[in-house]
DNA sequence: AGCACGATTAACT
DNA sequence: GTTAATCGTGCTC
């Protein structure tokens, strides 16, 4: 399947939320194996006009900063920021270029590179190799060094693959995990989207 | 300059 | 169900 372009991207945050489920996150560093996996849980974030406080673009009075900068600028770019000290976590870019946005990858069904998954999540059964957003960034090796890459180019190490779309009815919703102290109505909104009954949704 | 905490995970009880 | 690990970021003083 042919690689998503940079359209797909600048669009809402929500929207773009919503269709990556059933797409395919791919990660092939040069001469080495291809890993990837297809994408079956997401969070929107700064989706459309919404001031959404849980977003790291709402921070800062909601000017840019060197940390949020990318989710400023143009869709389709990784977003990768550590968290807790120890995690990375992978977002990809929404949004027209000027409005902030990012859609969170929280889970994976992997589908290629099994091996060295297994590898990489060493002393994990096959369920839990990627159902949460700081697993399947090890399983996929993506971490600091990735922030800034553009996933829609065509010779890119990182992209996202088209893919079949979900059974109807498969694509359910709710409110967005760890926010912590983050206030309503942000806390509580339907932000997450996950398909009912895989296997590898997190939690 | 210092500090509290986070878009989490794994290993405990 | 509970908690340690671990550090960059943004906010306060």
């Amino acid at each position: 399947m042919p690689r998503l372009t940079t359209p797909f991207f600048a669009r809402s945050a929500l929207d773009v939320a919503r269709e990556l489920l059933g797409k395919r996150l791919c990660h092939q560093p040069p001469g080495q194996d291809l890993v990837a996996g297809w994408i079956v849980e997401t969070e929107a974030y700064c989706a459309g006009e919404t001031r959404d406080a849980a977003c790291h673009a709402a921070r800062n009075n909601g000017q840019p900063t060197q940390r949020t900068r990318l989710m400023f600028g143009p869709p389709g770019y990784a977003y990768v920021y550590f968290n807790y000290g120890i995690h990375w976590l992978f977002n990809i870019t929404t949004e027209s270029d000027g409005k902030p946005g990012a859609v969170l990858i929280r889970a994976l069904e992997p589908t290629h590179g099994l091996t060295t998954i297994a590898k990489r999540r060493q002393g994990m059964p096959a369920r839990n190799w990627t159902n949460g957003p700081a697993k399947l960034t090890q399983a996929l090796a993506i971490t600091g060094s990735h922030n800034g890459l553009h996933l829609c180019a065509p010779d890119g190490v990182i992209w996202v693959e088209d893919g079949p779309d979900p059974p109807l009815g498969t694509i359910v919703r709710g409110p967005r995990i760890g926010l912590g102290q983050t206030p309503e109505p942000w806390l509580s909104l339907p932000w997450r989207f996950w398909l009912e009954g895989n296997r590898y949704v997190s939690r």
